[in-house]
DNA sequence: TGGCTCAGCATTATTACTTCA
DNA sequence: GCTGAAGTAATAATGCTGAGC
């Protein structure tokens, strides 16, 4: 997949791109790796899809009834921890320790539902999202103390609160990227304009040039060239602006100095 | 050098909402 | 007005990669 954008009339090389990796490249660089992966969840936490927290005896979050006590219950979920990464799974196992396994395993039955669908997502509640944007303001980033407060907080799995995070920084990166785009976008149209207005200036002087040549209309003694921008000047030391680019030197126009085209 | 952890990223999947017949 | 299918936007979750240790 890929998109860019690309200016027909304007030639000015501006372009945004976004590519993605094969995923079939990626499948099979690591198809062993995700294979055994697979089978190791399947074969030890297959019973487990979606399982879910409630009330862990060992579980370093507070119990789903604090949930209910300080939160509006889920739309779209029983509990505020609804969900089991696959990833989390090793992670959790190894937090909780078996008993948690157990209770989770007890718990998952009447929640599951009949499909059985690995991933079942999650809504935060107006609160949660509201205090997860208060800290967002404050910090970017998390660091482990920060998270596992957070977490704690707000009856979330650390993973969650880190996911939240991540998604928050791609969606503030995206909308950046927008803005960066639409002034990309401004300044193409801008130097299309400018770009057009020095053609048509061109074929003027051209033309002009071609007709009658200003300068062989003056006498040839009042002709002086100056030497550091190579313009032919009349002599007369009122009338400077009178000006023909006769030598090589091109004067380009920068739209990042001149006051009009500055975007 | 291999393994681990973590953050970043692209992508996928789910949910809620809107539109339309 | 009500309803269900289709489309869409938002976003939680997943899996891969590379960096650092």
């Amino acid at each position: 997949m890929g998109f860019g954008i690309s200016d027909g009339v304007c030639n000015t090389g501006l372009g945004l791109a976004l590519s993605c990796h094969d995923k079939q490249q990626h499948c099979s660089q690591s198809d062993h790796h995700l294979q055994q992966k697979k089978q190791k969840l399947s074969l030890k936490y297959d019973h487990m899809f979606p399982s879910l927290t409630l009330g862990l005896p060992q579980e370093p979050y507070p119990s789903a009834a604090k949930v209910e006590a300080d939160f509006q219950p889920q739309a779209s979920s029983p509990s505020a921890v609804s969900s089991f990464s696959n990833s989390s799974v090793k992670k959790e196992r190894e937090f909780c320790g078996e008993e948690a396994e157990v209770e989770r395993v007890s718990s998952r039955v009447s929640d599951e539902d009949e499909e059985g669908s690995p991933r079942k997502k999650l809504r935060l509640n107006k609160q949660q999202s509201a205090t997860l944007e208060n800290s967002f303001k404050e910090h970017s980033t998390l660091n482990p103390k920060q998270k596992q407060a957070l977490a704690e907080q707000l009856n979330l799995r650390p993973r969650q609160v880190e996911v939240w995070f991540q998604n928050r920084r791609a969606r503030t990166k995206l909308k950046q990227t927008e803005v960066d785009c639409e002034v990309l976008k401004k300044c193409c149209e801008t130097l299309t304009e400018e770009n057009k207005r020095l053609q048509k200036e061109l074929q003027e002087l051209k033309s002009l040039k071609l007709t009658a040549p200003l300068y062989m209309q003056l006498p040839a003694a009042t002709l002086t060239i100056c030497p550091s921008c190579e313009r032919i000047n009349s002599g007369d030391a009122s009338s400077t602006t009178t000006t023909l680019t006769v030598g090589p030197k091109p004067h380009f126009y920068s739209p990042f100095t001149h006051p009009s085209a500055a975007c």
